[in-house]
DNA sequence: CATACTATAGCACTGAGTGCCATAGTATGC
DNA sequence: GCATACTATGGCACTCAGTGCTATAGTATG
């Protein structure tokens, strides 16, 4: 299968599905499969991790809380290891550490 | 309190604020104070919404669910009204309102 | 000293989200 | 015509992420 195959050989595929894309040669819905397909898998984070990201973007637990729409709670739990993000929060955190905390304002 | 003058005030004070930040007369932690007093505060979605937004987006179900990192069983059921997404979820569908799909890739 | 922001901690609660599976509609191609 | 595959709905059982509140303590700041 081409799953195997992450990252490197999915990006050449990606691109040029791109390029028919830009050519008119694949539709908008079909293209959305091939960056489905393309994304990196996201992987969890650890406490540690989160509080350094957080740290990195200068905010305080309340803060950064605000800008996640999460309770200040809940980011005192990810970083102490009571709770762990899944599903929608580790995307958030994830986006978070890709582009920063003003990618998400 | 400033927190009764929602948008217009807030915008003009957030602005203020950068003006400040930029001179170099505040730092980027207290900045971040003031971004996350202004944001906009998330409002729920209604299933129809959702529906509405995924459409537009040209993505089916299990397509959009990978973007979010969610199950296309909960897309299902954020369209159908038997779950309502909140915290992290509702942040993301409405970064992809503002920004579209690519902007959570 | 007083005020305010920060973070930790504990506890009770609930519904969001998962996982799996069966069903059905609709294309698509052989 | 039949087979394959993607799409979406629906149900059911489960669990833990996330909420909400409150008390505590540390550390600045005036």
């Amino acid at each position: 299968m081409v799953k195997k195959y992450r990252s490197k050989v999915m990006a050449a595929i990606h691109e040029t599905a791109a390029d028919l894309h830009r050519v008119g040669g694949m539709d908008k819905k079909t293209m959305r499969k091939f960056d489905a397909l393309c994304l990196t898998p996201i992987q969890a984070m650890t406490p540690k991790k989160i509080r350094a990201l957080r740290a990195r973007e200068k905010a305080s637990q309340t803060v950064f809380a605000a800008y996640l729409n999460v309770t200040p709670s809940l980011v005192s739990k990810w970083e102490r290891g009571e709770k762990y993000p899944q599903g929608a929060s580790l995307k958030l955190l994830s986006l978070v550490e890709k582009k920063g905390l003003e990618a998400v304002a």
